[in-house]
RNA sequence: GGGUCUAUAGCCAAGUGGUAAGGCACGGGACUGCAACUCCCUGAUCGUUGGUUCAAAUCCGACUAGGCCCUCCA
């Protein structure tokens, strides 16, 4: 498969450190708050990646972090801690607010067909890890101490800034007017990674450790699960684009210090979904989820089907109109694969040879759209059969996950009264009693269906 | 200011050196009592400008516009 690196900043071909095998560390989410959709495109793509490597004969080994604690801190808008902020907004500890956000993406996952990944982990539930690391680095030298608070020495690592392809001379310190200097750094772009001394007090997630009662900087949480579950090497690391600087440079920096050796081969960033004024923001106080859209009238994966329908590292602008789109194409490409039947005979040729085509489509730095351009090339192919059609959209919604073949009628009882209706509007239409029809049209379709007329008869067109 | 990414029809977009996939919308037509659904038909020389090449949307340079990052964010 060919992905983009950052780290060579180039498309390459993958391969990965054990023939068969991926290990993906993905970045979590932030349970302070709900998640936006913009965040949630970051784990569609990822959803992707993932059944796209299984699809190809893969054995994908994913873990993901919930950051439940460390570096919910120095927010623009208050300068408080987001986890407090919440406890106070709701009423709620620390501990329950990051236990009802995280069941909340859970919903949200699911209302987008994202797979909840094998093995998730609170950043709160690997302390004994941080420590075993910032000891390390400690010891070795790549890490001092200082006001109470433990930080790693940016300039004993001199591939600091291959990611990010900056230098120390490039990088401006404190360039937005609501970030204060720490003045207990050696160096201005030392980052912390043990805080005793922190300029947020009353913490409530607080550890015992060599160091004092604290908690870990933000980044040691991702190169501590990873290390601790996937090992010493890593296939790839992923995240939305703004991690690259500083989260994943740091990242880079302290693990490979920890382990004295390379430690990821393909850092793999997903490009943010903006609004007309930039980037959707949890700080900026309003934003759009999921539920939201729902509430709208919009079906979660009609914005799936929005995000699969461009590169995931392309930059999404997201308006209603766009969604409106997306939506009406989602309609109309699921009602086209739902009135196939289910005659013909499988011709095994022509699904190996689509399958050929899907394939090298996903190889191709997922290149989704064309995903999607050859489910429509399928179903325009009047020289197979239904049967064939089904069989192939069946298997491609494995990764794409769109339902397209998932019919939504759940309720019988709906079904026969429908039903019952559409015999009386036949009646009247035989009679030439026009106006009496499509009253009893009107009263179908506010029970949230459509009918269509076909030589065959009426049909029910479930939304 | 520096880094990094992007710029293709009304909209969403593919394209990785050989003369622009696909979808949606609009318009036209078929079907229908009308409508919806469905089906058929219809559209762009690729931000601007130099250069490399027999050949560039595709490579290189400059410019313009925009996103993201420069210690909260996916």
């Amino acid at each position: 498969m060919k992905l983009y690196n950052t780290l060579t900043k180039k498309i390459e071909e993958f391969i990965p450190i054990k023939e068969g095998e991926v290990k993906l560390y993905t970045c979590g989410p932030t349970v302070y708050h709900y998640a936006h959709i913009g965040n949630l495109r970051t784990y569609i793509s990822e959803d992707i990646l993932e059944k796209s490597f299984k699809y190809l004969g893969y054995k994908v080994n994913r873990v993901m972090n919930i950051t439940d604690v460390g570096h919910l801190v120095g927010d623009g808008d208050s300068g408080e801690d987001k986890m407090l902020l919440a406890s106070k907004r709701e009423h709620k500890s620390s501990r329950e607010i990051a236990k009802y956000y995280t069941e909340c993406f859970k919903e949200d996952c699911k209302k987008l067909n994202i797979r909840w990944p094998d093995l998730v982990s609170n950043a709160t539930d690997n302390i004994d890890e941080y420590i075993k690391i910032i000891q390390k680095l400690l010891d070795d030298g790549y890490a001092y101490i200082n006001n109470g608070n433990v930080y790693f020495d940016t300039t004993k690592y001199d591939k600091y800034y291959e990611l990010s392809g900056r230098n120390s001379v490039d990088l401006m310190v404190a360039v937005r007017e609501d970030i204060k200097e720490d003045t207990s750094k050696k160096n201005p772009f030392d980052f912390g990674l043990w805080f005793t001394n922190s300029k947020f007090k009353n913490q409530e997630m607080q550890f015992d450790s060599p160091w004092g009662l604290g908690y870990p900087g933000w980044h040691i949480e991702c190169s501590g699960i990873s290390i601790k579950y996937l090992g010493e090497k890593l296939d790839i690391h992923c995240g939305a684009e703004d991690a690259i600087f500083p989260h994943h440079t740091n990242e880079i920096a302290q693990s490979e210090c920890y382990l004295g050796h390379k430690w990821c081969n393909y850092w793999i960033h997903f490009g943010f979904l903006n609004d007309k004024d930039g980037k959707m923001s949890k700080s900026k106080g309003e934003f759009l989820t999921i539920d939201l859209l729902k509430e709208r009238g919009y079906d979660p994966l009609s914005y799936r089907y929005l995000c699969i329908n461009s590169n995931y590292h392309n930059i999404l602008t997201f308006s209603f109109d766009i969604l409106d789109g997306a939506q009406m194409e989602y309609k109309k490409l699921k009602n086209k694969v739902l009135s196939l039947n289910d005659t013909g005979i499988l011709d095994e040729e022509k699904i190996k040879e689509y399958d050929k085509k899907f394939k090298s489509a996903l190889n191709n730095n997922l290149n989704t759209s064309m995903c999607l351009t050859i489910i429509y090339d399928i179903l325009k192919d009047n020289t197979i059969s239904d049967i064939t059609k089904k069989n192939l959209i069946s298997k491609f919604d494995q990764v794409l996950s769109l339902d397209l073949l998932k019919n939504n009628i759940i309720d019988k009882e709906l079904e026969k009264k429908i039903n019952n209706l559409i015999n009386i509007r036949n009646n009247y239409k035989l009679n030439k009693d026009y106006k009496k029809a499509d009253e009893i049209r009107d009263e179908i379709i506010k029970l949230g269906v459509n009918i269509k007329d076909t030589r065959e008869g009426t049909q029910i067109i479930w939304n």
